[in-house]
DNA sequence: CTTCATGCAAATAATTTGCAGTAAG
DNA sequence: CTTACTGCAAATTATTTGCATGAAG
């Protein structure tokens, strides 16, 4: 169980009730988008408006609290900030699956990013398919 | 040169004038998002609607003869489909460069999507940083 | 206290749609 | 010819903003 309050306040944000229940969607849901966290959050804290979102999707992804899943064909979605990993993204049900990627692949991005005197700040690897939950559906 | 009309046909589209320009955009300039592209094509087609555009972009990137690359905190780019590649994004000033991945790499993506029973379509793995043009930019 | 965050409503931007007219095959 | 495509304007959806109020530190 993190800690939210101090996550927020550690990159200098009030740790504000609606901050909190926010964090806690995304916590516990994994990826969602701005939709799909707003219908959450209202579960739990009906009187949060949407701009409430929107300002602090936008300000806790600038300050490094969450970070943001751009998808092919769909709106991004928003995950807790954490060490790159891969992305098993569904294109059937549009479940996304983190995976940490093994350190050899991972040394071959730095390596083509050094070869080419990139600045290396984030490696974004998304694999897009069918999950295996979703092959047994189409195939029924 | 590529020949965008033999492109459309055989993705079961009809080759219009507009869809030639807006290929030979997109093919040209690499990536570009709607507005930029919208902005480039009428130069050489000034009747050309952005709804037209929107429409297109659409059902070409549907139908594989575009692909989108979304990005972090922009909209999307598109480009010419192409086999899978990595893309150096600099998060400065926001140029987009292919790379084409080792086959060392490309397997171990493989080799962990089989792992998982996840049916592999597309691998995306975006690089953000700061480009060597960019980094001098900055100092000076 | 003082500053920053919220919530509303209103403004703006982005995208989609319907449909009559046109062009491609 | 026939079907698919375009362009416009209108509708819808998405996102941002200003500002008075309220909560956090």
């Amino acid at each position: 169980m993190m800690n939210y309050i101090s996550m927020l306040k550690e990159h200098g944000l009030k740790a504000t009730f609606q901050r909190m229940h926010i964090l806690e969607v995304i916590g516990e849901c994994g990826h969602k988008d701005i939709d799909e966290i707003y219908a959450e959050v209202i579960k739990i804290h009906p009187s949060l408006s949407l701009a409430t979102i929107y300002k602090n999707i936008i300000i806790m992804s600038q300050s490094g609290v969450l970070s943001e899943v751009p998808v092919v064909g769909k709106k991004s979605k928003y995950e807790i900030a954490k060490s790159d990993h891969i992305h098993l993204i569904c294109t059937h049900c549009g479940n996304i699956e983190d995976k940490h990627a093994s350190v050899d692949n991972e040394n071959l991005l730095d390596k083509l990013a050094a070869s080419e005197h990139f600045d290396l700040d984030k490696k974004e690897i998304n694999l897009y398919g069918v999950c295996s939950h979703c092959q047994n559906i189409k195939v029924s």
